[in-house]
DNA sequence: TTTATGGTTGAACAACTGTTCAACTGTTAG
DNA sequence: CTAACAGTTGAACAGTTGTTCAACCATAAA
């Protein structure tokens, strides 16, 4: 959701010193939604706890009890980090009884990790 | 950064179901410090003031002034975003007179970039 | 020197976020 | 049925975050 007490009009506080690459910028900038959309989906991946968890569920399908073993947290906070990651469709579920097996959703994980992972070695 | 109150020790309220896979996964996670480091990145595209300007930045250098007018946001709040990027060197920097000229650091935003925009579309 | 201006900075504030806690649901075992 | 347990959920709380505001620094123009 971002910080949503944003001012109704865009406002800022001088005049372009370059008004021919603004205008020109503007016109390369993609739709605003689409880089809301981008922030918002890496606003997903930035916490140590869900990229813990997406790791773990890279590596093997598991139930909650454990990934809650795995990563050293309560059964509750993995199942809310879970949810999060069920409702932008990185995670699927399956139950058997009272288990129930959370597993990636799709290959995207993969590769976003790969293209971070690089970024964050060459440091 | 991030919240900072974890419990010294990993605490977890349920006894392990399939000890087996949660050993085996254990073996193939990464290195604690590269996931946080891998959120930490995430964490910082996580803003869409700051995907904005780095989109800004992708297509051409330019001064606080002009992304000020650009985004429509105070050259404070601008510049605030602009230090949080400049720490990580996602940008750099550039002064002529009073002027600062903001750019792109490498070419790793665009990569990676282009790996997230594949996922937003997809939905 | 004085004034104006591009830009930076730190404090303050409201909104947001992740974990904890307790209560709860649903399924299995006795 | 009842007890146990995997998992979920919502409220509460402390910590974090982004923008605003005011003061400030540095350079350029007058």
């Amino acid at each position: 959701m971002q910080q949503s007490f944003m001012p109704e009009i865009a406002v800022c506080d001088c005049e372009s010193i370059h008004e021919d690459v603004v205008a020109a910028v503007r016109g390369q900038l993609p739709e605003e939604d689409l880089m809301i959309d981008m922030a918002e989906a890496f606003r997903i991946f930035g916490d140590s706890t869900r990229v813990r968890i997406l790791f773990a569920l890279k590596a093997h399908e598991m139930c909650v009890c454990d990934i809650s073993v795995l990563l050293g947290m309560t059964k509750s906070a993995v199942s809310h980090q879970l949810r999060i990651l069920k409702q932008v469709n990185l995670v699927k579920y399956r139950k058997v009884g009272r288990v129930v097996y959370y597993s990636l959703a799709d290959e995207h994980v993969k590769t976003i990790f790969s293209a971070c992972m690089e970024h964050v070695m060459e440091d």
